[in-house]
DNA sequence: TTCTTTGCAAATCGTTTGCAGCATG
DNA sequence: CATGCTGCAAACGATTTGCAAAGAA
């Protein structure tokens, strides 16, 4: 995500307006590498701005989706999750409990972003590692052996 | 996703039982490319099994994508779209009417998928190119001569 | 027979929308 | 001041859940 200032550059250009809540908003998602919900993100910006709806904050996180300033992505668990983190990396997804964590380094796609493809203008990629986490690991171990236990 | 045959099998060996509905949605899902939703698979579907419940494909939809077999992802049109296709590729993404197709090969990352990252098990990779198709590129140049010729 | 799965319908809940008042440029 | 933005509350709609009946193994 570009910084505050570049982004309030884009909205007067647009036509738009430079409110404090999307200001707010903007700074919430600055360096965050939570992989925020709408939720996790609202109760965060209540405590300094009580007055902030849900809907202006969904309308600002939709924009930024459309401008390619932030990804948005599914885990599976009910919650689109969000991350202003744009630079070469991936996501790694536990299927079962559904938590998200960054990928090591080493995982990601050295390849450059395109400016085109199959005539569409390229603005970001996104990419995602999909398994068991550890925790879900020992789970899954932990009913096989009660299910041994059953035949014996 | 593996073959009606080994699901099959892998179902049996969890204890469950092979019914007509679970057959009935791997077949449907079985060499489809066209990223489709739960609603489009339930038209397709009740055609020739008018009783299935869309509650029933969700639950083995569900299933299929714990067991890594199928894909879940987000367009941002609010529906969820489900890719059986967990060969090499990559997704390309309209920001704007949300519209997917298969990138090019040349976009799709080379390296191989590890079996194991940061303690988690890897079951399957996900990526997905975001941008602007060509049709909405033509009508963001529509709308940007309309703001032109306002200020004549 | 046993235990999983199905189907129906209702419930859930994340997200969007409409509109009147407000604030930015 | 003109227009875009906000907040409220209601609407929406995709997905999930509970439970009784059905059917694999």
């Amino acid at each position: 995500m570009r910084s505050i200032k570049e982004l309030s550059d884009h909205v007067r250009q647009q036509g738009g307006k430079v409110t404090p809540q999307r200001i707010a908003i903007w700074q919430a998602l600055t360096n965050d590498k939570t992989h925020p919900t709408a939720e996790d993100l609202y109760a965060r910006l209540t405590v300094a701005m009580p007055t902030l709806s849900l809907a202006t904050l969904y309308h600002v996180l939709n924009e930024l989706v459309e401008w390619g300033e932030v990804r948005r992505f599914d885990t599976g668990d009910g919650h689109t999750h969000f991350d202003p983190n744009t630079t070469p990396h991936a996501e790694l997804v536990c299927l079962r409990c559904h938590t998200v964590i960054d990928a090591p380094k080493a995982a990601y796609t050295a390849v450059a972003l395109p400016h085109e493809l199959a005539g569409y203008r390229i603005v970001t990629r996104s990419e995602q590692y999909f398994g068991y986490c550890p925790a879900c690991q020992r789970l899954a171990n932990a009913m096989n052996l009660t299910s041994d236990e059953r035949i014996v």
